[in-house]
DNA sequence: AGTAAATAGCTTACTCGCTAGCTACTTAGT
DNA sequence: ACTAAGTAGCTAGCGAGTAAGCTATTTACT
């Protein structure tokens, strides 16, 4: 009873927030205890942890269990606009820090790769591609000769502004689909505190 | 005034939820809206498009921006409770999803890689590393001799319980830090709602 | 001035996932 | 029976990150 398995959807691409162990199976509800709400696959897995496992306290699961699937949903979701764009995720994310940054729409690769949590290796990977697109240069810092540059170019911001407004009519979408507007604030609210404990 | 950046924490590790172009600056609160709680890394984010693209609906980002961040920084966590039992996330998410369904703890690669998201190709590696590390074994299936049936072994059935308590109580710490125990139920039931929109 | 420490960006080696294609086996259709 | 389609797991090659180390330059200290 505990070892049946649905086989989802074929599942594919980076698996960066399953975490403490996620699994798929419809609401078989194996435990008859009276929920209130329909069962999540979060649900199954706490379950299955309570018959194996019943001194454990799940209830952390309950609230990061469901926000590393959403983020890994909506990842895809989003990863799947940009690349109508020929852009990823990473490489989009250069191109919006730079694009909100506003006028001239020039930052370093260390604000760059800072800001976005990414090693400079990593950065220098980034803008090889990115500028090979045409989407940004580099030029040489006139204040500080170790530094660079880094510019959108027109088509860059073209794209960033493109891709950015399809990213968030996808979230848009989904967010509205599944909350109404109170409950999405009173989400933002909730989050926000949690976010605070975390940075 | 939108383009001194604030070099946070000297970045490292991958970037899964970085998203819709994440940026760290203190709050300087550069819109000087009354905001009734403090300000976070999204706040500012969200400051900052409206600087530039005021026609943009920003509202998502309230929502999965944060959601973003707290998986990574949360995953970022938790990875390193793992590491000190010798194991990736990937890894541990393997052994834990063999823990929790019960015994005799075996489970087919074709279910563990449908359950964790994850290609065929992938699980292989995954498997292979912790075959060698003696937390696994793969054996054939007499039913099926296209199958196998991993199996956990006494040192994984152990590393992956201690791994998952250690896991559980870093959220538990971050969780009861952030919020009390109602403002959790509440969010754990509204990321419930989103979640099913998304699965 | 003169030197030590810090910083900017790049390069190299390595990791680990994905895609795509393969063989072996099983199931379904005739 | 026989064949066609589907499924299980593996392998090869690629992509994009990290970690660690490098050079050039700047800053801070004496």
């Amino acid at each position: 009873m505990v070892s049946s398995h649905t086989p989802n959807s074929p599942g594919r691409q980076h698996s960066p927030g399953a975490a403490t162990g996620p699994t798929e199976r419809a609401a078989t509800t194996t435990t008859g205890e009276g929920r209130p709400f329909a069962a999540d696959a979060v649900d199954a897995i706490v379950d299955q942890w309570a018959q194996v496992r019943p001194d454990l306290d799940t209830g952390p699961m309950a609230v990061y269990g469901r926000i590393y699937r959403i983020a890994r949903t909506m990842g895809d979701a989003v990863e799947k606009e940009y690349a109508r764009f020929g852009v990823s995720r990473g490489e989009f994310d250069v191109l919006a820090t730079l694009r909100r940054s506003g006028e001239p729409y020039t930052l370093s690769p260390r604000e760059l790769s800072a800001t976005l949590m990414l090693t400079t290796g990593g950065m220098t990977g980034r803008l090889d591609r990115l500028e090979r697109a045409g989407l940004l240069t580099r030029n040489p810092c006139p204040d500080d000769r170790r530094a660079l540059r880094v510019t959108l170019t027109d088509r860059g911001l073209e794209l960033a502004d493109g891709a950015v407004t399809a990213g968030l009519g996808v979230q848009h979408q989904k967010l509205g689909s599944a909350l109404d507007t109170e409950e999405a604030e009173q989400l933002a609210t909730l989050l926000r505190k949690l976010l605070g404990a975390h940075e």
